[in-house]
DNA sequence: TATCCTCGAGTTCC
DNA sequence: CTCGAGGATA
């Protein structure tokens, strides 16, 4: 059969037999460019011959194979990467809104750092390009991989899209041995511009921004349409590196310059808050002719060494922070106000809004928060938005928060409808049958109806199997509700006896739900049997308890070590005896949080559930992350009295960094006092309990073996 | 007791 | 991303 008969003159039959052959041509020639790394035929060809698939599918749909080469392109791109772990996480920054934000962030590090709030703190400056982040490691000069930000701790492999990006050199000279370029992709708006037209006139999707066009650019699964696609790069960081380029993050960034990489020219240095908020203003005034997308000015400070003292909260650095111009706006109407329930039985009202473009995103829902957000006042009787109350039918003012979360920061009285009433929450809860209630000083309603509740059971198995919790494949939001409604999977112990109930014998029931086949069900059931093996932190959190999130659970797993261990605590645990106290003396639990903790445990019918669940489980003892061969890894430290030479943030960030828990109070199980002058009462509970107690030199002079 | 900091929980759209 | 609340600290 001809290749050049037009597709326009195909008989079925015909149309038939060329999809197959194409077909064929197709895979192999993804095999030889992806697995094997060598192109069967060249770019045109393969182009020609996936447009030509593409039409008869178009006139004969169905004709269309069920995997069809058209339909792989871009439908898997998830499944299509393999994932990298980041060597060091990928964090975000916090944020400023305003001058005095700015102020409170470079106070805040001059106290950190015991630095006289008048004394000058050089600083530097560039603009937010609104891209994605990319991590591109050199290994002797060579490019080995490029990997997206993803969640900040693991990424995808994009190498071979990163490759065909121009600022992006494949090899460099005179590099370190080991070298991770950190910047950020983005299209400007001319490409961007030129490739919607291009795919308006090839009929394809548009896109809504510039940094959805590079995102979806980046992570196409074919490389071949990433390098026809103008995309950009900025270098702006590091990461893992065999020696620094530089002393400050002027020289690294113009070391980085040096070997090849495209840093942003409005990059500069300033020894003053002022010099940072006039560069910003600037940069605001030319935005609009820059020819990217920036959503405000990033400030670091300059000096390494005072980075590496500043270190690091859990999500940000405390160096860095990123000063976002003012959001787009936008009116429109407020059509209704609903409410949600949460895991936790809390009732959120949720806007429904005539739809509405705000920043290239139509948004037909925005968050409200709670009974305070939307009466204008909160219980403490400060006024939100002028003490402007929220109705429906209202005109209000739309932004994305953080260009992401839709939020409603204004309303329109004088369009206000004549004969509008106030939003009474209570009156919504009986309308909708919900039985809820507020507790005195609280600002969320919460559920109060009968347990066991459906909103709560369904949300609470979202809950765990999230990816931060047991992270099942193939077994997402959709599947948890489809198997709640048929009563198959209620509680999460039901997850793991699913395949013995529904998945085998003769009654093989899963195959016969839609979307499910022999094979998806089979892979469901793998995946689950592969998270069968969890770390006891993350189980802890997957248990959903109120207040226990994934760093306490973290904090709970380090104490109690193994899950032995802490459910006999927790059973144990009434308040005064042992266990409860080990719970509270955990830095970072009170007596709220113990609280919430031992009560599944002191509750038969739960505690049943929970050891059945552990009996289909193999709960992996909690691993100590290896802090190095520190001198202090492991130990508990107490600090007291005043520290000179540096802040008690800081030695308290520093102990921690090398491993050590840092706590408020003397206890036999304290290993150091650290006592700086003036100390006292501490001092002598040490001594009782035979604590080792050193001074702030001895302390200095421990950290600095390190 | 008041204030600061950090974490948890809930949120949208693609 | 933001808000509220819990925990630590002064």
């Amino acid at each position: 059969m001809p290749l050049n008969k037009s597709v326009e003159n195909l008989s079925e039959d015909e149309a038939r037999g060329e999809l197959r052959r194409l077909a064929k041509v197709l895979t192999n020639s993804n095999v030889a460019y992806h697995s094997e790394d060598k192109p069967n035929i060249d770019d045109a060809t393969y182009d020609a011959l996936k447009r030509r698939n593409q039409k008869i599918e178009l006139r004969f749909p169905q004709l269309k194979l069920p995997k069809s080469a058209t339909d792989q392109i871009g439908a898997q791109p998830k499944e299509g990467f393999q994932k990298i772990q980041h060597t060091i996480k990928m964090l975000s920054l916090g944020n400023a809104f305003n001058q005095e934000d700015v102020n409170d962030f470079v106070i805040r590090i001059k106290k950190f750092l015991s630095i006289p709030v008048a004394h000058p703190l050089s600083m530097v400056a560039e603009p937010k390009i609104d891209g994605l982040s990319l991590a591109v490691r050199y290994e002797k000069g060579k490019l080995v991989h490029a990997v997206t930000r993803g969640d900040g701790e693991i990424g995808e492999d994009v190498t071979a899209n990163a490759k065909s990006i121009d600022d992006i050199p494949i090899t460099i000279f005179d590099a370190p041995d080991l070298l991770e370029v950190r910047g950020e992709v983005y299209m400007g708006h001319s490409e961007f511009t030129a490739l919607n037209d291009f795919q308006l006139n090839s009929k394809q999707k548009l896109f809504s921004n510039p940094r959805n066009a590079a995102a979806g650019s980046l992570r196409q699964l074919d490389a071949r349409i990433t390098r026809d696609r103008p995309l950009k790069f900025y270098a702006y960081a590091w990461g893992s590196i065999s020696s620094p380029l530089g002393r400050t993050q002027t020289e690294s960034v113009n070391q980085l310059k040096k070997f090849g990489f495209s840093v942003n020219p409005l990059f500069r240095r300033f020894e003053t808050t002022d010099g940072l908020v006039e560069h910003y203003k600037y940069v605001e005034k030319i935005r609009p002719d820059l020819g990217y997308d920036i959503d405000g000015m990033v400030y670091k400070v300059d000096d390494l060494a005072l980075q590496e003292r500043l270190g690091f909260r859990s999500t940000a650095p405390r160096w860095a922070i990123a000063h976002k111009f003012p959001a787009e706006m936008a009116w429109t109407q407020l059509i209704d106000i609903d409410i949600q329930v949460g895991r936790t039985g809390a009732l959120s009202p949720v806007a429904r809004l005539k739809p509405v473009t705000v920043g290239g995103v139509v948004v037909s829902n925005a968050t409200l928060h709670n009974e305070d957000y939307i009466r204008g006042v909160d219980s403490k009787g400060h006024k939100i938005r002028d003490g402007k109350d929220i109705r429906i039918g209202d005109y209000v003012q739309v932004y994305r928060a953080g260009d992401v979360i839709p939020k409603v920061s204004d309303v329109d009285l004088s369009r206000r409808p004549k004969d509008s009433i106030p939003f009474d929450f209570l009156k919504k809860l009986e309308a909708e049958g919900i039985e809820g209630h507020r507790a005195d000083g609280d600002a969320v309603w919460r559920y109060s109806g009968k347990q066991p509740s459906p909103y709560l059971a369904i949300e609470t198995l979202k809950h765990f199997v999230s990816r931060q919790a047991f992270d099942i494949e193939g077994l997402g939001t959709k599947q948890i509700e489809q198997f709640f409604d048929r009563g198959w999977i209620t509680i999460p112990l039901d997850i793991f006896t699913l395949k013995n109930k529904y998945g085998s014998g003769q009654a093989l029931q899963l195959k016969n739900i839609e979307g499910w086949g022999t094979k998806s069900a089979s892979n469901l059931f793998d995946s689950i049997d592969q998270k069968r093996e969890i770390p006891l932190n993350r189980f802890i959190f997957a248990l959903g308890i109120r207040h226990v999130g994934e760093g306490s659970a973290k904090l709970l797993a380090a104490q109690f070590l193994t899950w032995n261990n802490f459910t006999r605590a927790m059973v144990e645990a009434v308040p005064e005896s042992e266990p409860w106290e080990a719970l509270l003396n955990i830095d970072g639990i009170g007596d709220v949080m113990a609280k919430s903790v031992i009560e599944p445990f002191q509750d038969v019918a739960q505690l049943n559930e929970i050891n059945a669940l552990v009996d289909q489980l193999v709960v992996l003892p909690f691993e100590q992350i290896n802090k190095a061969n520190s001198p202090i890894a492991g130990q508990t430290i107490v600090f007291t009295g005043t520290l000179e030479k540096m802040t008690r943030a800081e030695a308290k960030a520093r102990a921690e960094r090398l491993g050590a828990k840092v706590s408020g109070s003397v206890s036999p199980k304290t290993n150091i006092l650290i006592a700086g002058s003036g100390a006292g009462s501490k001092i002598k509970k040490a001594s009782e309990f035979g604590v080792r107690i050193m001074d702030e030199e001895d302390w200095i002079s421990l950290i600095e073996e390190t």
